[in-house]
RNA sequence: GGGCGUGUGGCCUAGUGGACCAGGGUGAGGGGUUCCUAACCCCUAGAUCGCGGGUUCGAAUCCCGCCGCGCCCGCCA
């Protein structure tokens, strides 16, 4: 669902079953029990003040509601607060075992239906899969210009995109990533005309042994010849750019050959990369498809006969009112840009998805703006699409360019990470207390999941809109805040559970067994992993999800701490590994919701 | 010049109106393993939340102005 005037997503009335999580229940229930009793004073109940108390307060949810309630009752919050809480009755509430007031605040302490149901809950494999929303969404990221290869600089895009992609589906949607090729703009023109040009034998040899990097070779030597050759020779290949792009109009089949064979190519390498983080993709989504089927000319046809249309210099524009420069739609030479073949590409979404979700550079904002005007004027619904815009990983000296070849190449990042991640495996069999087997296919595994998982969790776990500046260390700290920390605690429940095997069955327990400040505690941070998944959904934003796997991995290491399992007495210890089973199944969500792995040993 | 974004201990970061005069991490100093993996845990020191006004019972959070940084303002993508 979406609210139309903030084009966010925003959650239907919750029916949820258990394993969509205790929190989300108990939400529910407080709202509809605090409008009750606030109709029941007459008092206004628009704003109902539910927010989480601090870590030091027993309640799990509270209201602050009596601080704007105050001067219209005539009385001071913690007055209004009382009188609040005395008409609410916790006797008819399933989650709240009581209602108290603290001073201006009313709170709302859980029941132990809430501890056993989230014990309960956190025992499916599915745990943090919410109620299906019957509602198909696009999502496309990445889409980087099949230029070369994948450099850090734009590394963020895949890892956010793919999270989002991932929290989504969690959340009940029903998820399609896509990669929007560009395959008919100007640069690959430029590549086209380069690759048919150059002898392999003139060019260095590449970095790798891998399509992109062979290729791009190709590409940055013709932009060289661009901008330093000879005029005659410059204006030879603007000829030959210029009729590929013509050729490509037109829709002429031997052209899009050409140019397809190059783009094919240097995709099949990128995707190859990208694949290691991993981000994978249900399609491919060439521009030139949007040329070749008739939409673009179609859609051109329609801009012409707005009222904003205009035709000044030759090329057709479109002067939309909330911006300063117009949107040229159509060059004077006839050709399309990317953003009318853009404008098409998202009426095709729209008319195949309920919902679009594009994942963009900030340097993509304006254009994404006047996207999402164009369409508008267009009668699209332009609530179905949401951006999310991210900035660019830039190295201390400066951005990084795939035609200038500066930056770092994703791949010798991936690269670096697993080899310092296996060493850092091989440094500490030494002192290792545990007695299993690591075999080498162990440190491998663990070395590529650690790696990874710190590249990734490094840039998922940052609020995207902010600034990036890549530098090795920071990128590879396995002791910071970090993956490992969190791979760690499902490493350590895996270790338990895998001595525990054969330990009696842990369905109907009593959660009372449970009752220290650790286990509370834990089952706490459990109980509100649905409800995280819920927002990150609402709100687009990945690193939410980031954030709560360092809260429950702290969580989770206070009860390792203070709680022992294998050694307890027996029903202990029958709960205790329920509980770690909860955990572990918390823990492996939610890393998989950001697309980290969680290995079984670390 | 205009628009958008961003500014939180030395460094990185959470929190974007309410119990937080700010929570983590890292770096610095100290401590913990006969016991389920120490990639862990505990303690100490370190912050006028860029600056100045304003709104509010209440501001890191909202508004206005200023400053620094990033991005954009192409018949490129």
């Amino acid at each position: 669902m979406t609210d139309h005037s903030t084009g966010e997503f925003v959650t239907p009335i919750s029916t949820a079953p258990k394993a969509a999580g205790m929190f989300r229940q108990m939400r529910t229930e407080v709202e509809a029990a605090l409008e009750t009793a606030l109709d029941g004073l007459d008092l206004p109940s628009d704003d109902l003040g539910i927010e989480e108390p601090p870590e030091d307060v027993a309640a799990v949810l509270a209201s602050s509601v009596a601080y704007r309630l105050a001067s219209d009752v005539g009385a001071p919050p913690p007055a209004v607060a009382t009188d609040l809480a005395d008409e609410l009755d916790s006797d008819d509430l399933e989650y709240v075992d009581a209602v108290e007031t603290q001073g201006p605040y009313v709170n709302f302490l859980p029941s132990e239906a809430y501890f056993a149901g989230t014990l309960e809950a956190a025992q499916s494999e599915d745990f943090g899969t919410l109620e299906d929303r019957e509602t198909s969404v696009v999502i496309e990221h990445t889409s980087a210009n099949p230029t070369g290869p994948v450099h850090v600089g734009r590394a963020r895009n895949p890892i956010i995109g793919d999270a989002l992609a991932r929290v989504l589906e969690y959340a009940g949607y029903d998820v399609d990533p896509h990669y929007y090729v560009n395959d008919a703009g100007r640069q690959i023109a430029v590549f086209t005309w380069a690759y048919e040009t150059f002898d392999e034998s003139d060019l260095p040899d590449p970095e790798r042994d891998s399509p992109e990097y062979e290729m791009v070779r190709y590409y940055r030597t013709g932009n060289d010849i661009l901008e330093d050759a000879d005029p005659d020779r410059v204006a030879a290949a603007e000829d030959e750019v210029q009729s590929i792009l013509e050729g490509l109009e037109a829709g002429d089949e031997a052209t899009y050959e050409r140019v397809n064979e190059v783009v094919d190519t240097v995709l099949s390498g990128m995707s190859a990369t990208l694949e290691r983080l991993p981000a994978e993709f249900d399609e491919f989504v060439k521009e030139t498809h949007f040329m070749r089927d008739g939409s673009t000319d179609d859609l051109v046809a329609r801009l012409t006969e707005l009222d904003e249309a205009v035709y000044e210099d030759d090329a057709w524009q479109l002067d939309l009112p909330d911006f300063e420069k117009n949107l040229v739609f159509l060059r004077s030479d006839g050709t399309s840009l990317y953003t009318t073949r853009d404008l098409a590409h998202h009426e095709w979404k729209f008319a195949n998805y309920d919902r679009a979700v594009t994942v963009l550079g900030e340097d993509h904002k304006l254009q994404a703006e006047q996207l999402t005007a164009t369409l508008d004027l267009l009668d699209n619904d332009t609530s179905q699409l949401s951006q999310v815009f991210y900035s660019w990983v830039d190295l201390p000296e400066g951005g990084m360019s795939t035609r200038e070849g500066t930056g770092v190449d994703l791949d010798d990042l991936l690269d670096e990470a697993i080899d310092r991640a296996r060493q850092e495996v091989k440094d500490r069999l030494d002192d290792r207390t545990r007695d299993d087997d690591i075999t080498d296919d162990d440190i491998e595994r663990i070395a590529h999941q650690v790696g990874i998982g710190a590249v990734r969790y490094d840039i998922v776990s940052k609020q995207p809109t902010k600034g990036i500046t890549f530098e090795w260390e920071r990128a590879l700290d396995f002791e910071a805040q970090s993956a490992p920390y969190v791979q760690y605690v499902h490493a350590r429940c895996c270790g338990i559970l895998d001595e525990a095997r054969g330990s009696p069955a842990t369905d109907d327990l009593d959660v009372a067994l449970l009752d220290t400040d650790a286990e509370r505690g834990l089952l706490r941070a459990i109980a509100r992993f649905p409800a995280v998944i819920e927002q990150s959904a609402d709100e687009l934003r990945p690193h939410v999800v980031a954030t709560y796997t360092r809260t429950l991995a702290e969580r989770f290491n206070v009860f390792y701490r203070e709680c022992p399992v294998l050694d307890a007495d027996a029903e202990t210890r029958r709960a205790r590994l329920a509980l770690v089973d909860a955990a572990r199944h918390t823990v492996a969500n939610a890393l998989d919701a950001v697309g980290v792995a969680a290995p079984a040993s670390m």
